[in-house]
DNA sequence: CCTTTTTAGTAAGTGACGCTTACTTCATTG
DNA sequence: CAATGAAGTAAGCGTCACTTACTAAAAAGG
């Protein structure tokens, strides 16, 4: 069904016909009112009205509501795979460096955008069988498994990569939602985040 | 319909008046349709027709849709203490068993209900300042902190119990919500459970 | 250039839900 | 044995997700 507008004159940006895109500024406005009110706590009816245009308007651009929170949720995956690689390529390879600098984005992620982040990981029925997510959710985790494989010696296996990509993606998806949920008080914990993520990462890329 | 005879005699628990024990039944199929629909999935309507009772009913026993949520969660909190605490009870001493075991029983738990699990740690916002919650957490956590203690060596710092306990509680809660959001492909990974489980807490415990 | 088709919008309506209000029923109690 | 108050009901309000039928306007094309 979807067919792209083709553009039609020299250099325009496709911008479509009456709104300008309704279909991005949905997301856009859904992806605030999802991190300001949770998952549940928006309504289709209400981006439209802060978009502008009738409640009925949305279903031109997408099927249901669960279209539109699997879109941001896909957004966000993108968005959280470009911060862990720019992470990565902004840190020094020395004592697990740019191991640690994955993580921190991760859990910073986390923190800045609980809400999308939830949408993510969370709500899986949504979206358990949507194979953008999935593929770039298996891409986005790719950047784990690479530099934890530069960070090995040569000859590691790549059974040995897995478990230990593996392993510290438990410690920072962990870590992240407990700390989004409230589960864990900063003040009383005995280690600063950093001290917490370059000791998970010593103790299991050690050996 | 049947309706209790609520044994109107002598030593009596306050058994209430007409239907039997509303509030409880209402708990229950609440936690029935949370695991097979999700936790956005159900509705109070719904409940109360298959509790057999107006909709209206429930908001005799309960302020709102959040408060019958919060009920669930805290009552899969007690269950999820309980079920840690004879795990670490029938488990060997012996090369961290009892940790392993606290950490096996706390993924099962996930994934025997992953609705009520997502329901008492995500959904921070609906239940973020429940004291009730809050204080049935900590004594779940407390679990593991026992168990650490009492595995590492005489003369363990209290900060050096708290961080290997978070630690280990990192992993096990991602590795939980990895689980049960479909994200990991038990398959394709390169160890068993307790593999995973062993290894780590030999890791963070090591030293 | 003017017609046809397609796209992107609207208004109005449906059934369900959360929750409230006003009323009823009935066990407990003074 | 009335009075009380807890525990239920029916009916209704506003909102929501989503549908249907219609329309404005851009694109396509002869």
């Amino acid at each position: 069904m979807k067919k792209e507008p083709v553009k039609p004159s020299s250099t325009d940006k496709r911008e479509p016909y009456h709104h300008g895109d309704l279909r991005a500024h949905l997301i856009e406005t859904v992806r605030q009112l999802v991190e300001e009110k949770g998952v549940d706590g928006f309504s289709i009816s209400q981006a439209a009205r802060i978009a502008g245009v009738s409640s009925a308007a949305p279903y031109k651009h997408f099927n249901d509501k669960m279209e539109i929170v699997r879109a941001v949720a896909l957004e966000g995956m993108r968005r959280l795979g470009a911060a862990m690689s720019s992470g990565a390529d902004s840190a020094s390879a020395a004592n697990f460096g740019k191991i640690n600098a994955v993580g921190q984005s991760y859990v910073n992620f986390a923190r800045a955008e609980p809400g999308v982040f939830r949408l993510m990981f969370g709500l899986t029925e949504t979206h358990a069988g949507d194979p953008e997510i999935m593929c770039t959710g298996q891409e986005t985790y790719g950047i784990v498994l690479r530099e934890v494989a530069a960070a090995m010696p040569d000859g590691t296996s790549e059974g040995d990569v897995q478990l230990r990509s593996y392993l510290l993606w438990t410690f920072v998806h962990g870590h992240s939602f407990l700390q989004i949920d409230g589960k864990v008080d900063a003040a009383k914990m005995a280690a600063s985040e950093d001290q917490l993520i370059a000791e998970m990462s010593m103790r299991v890329l050690s050996n």
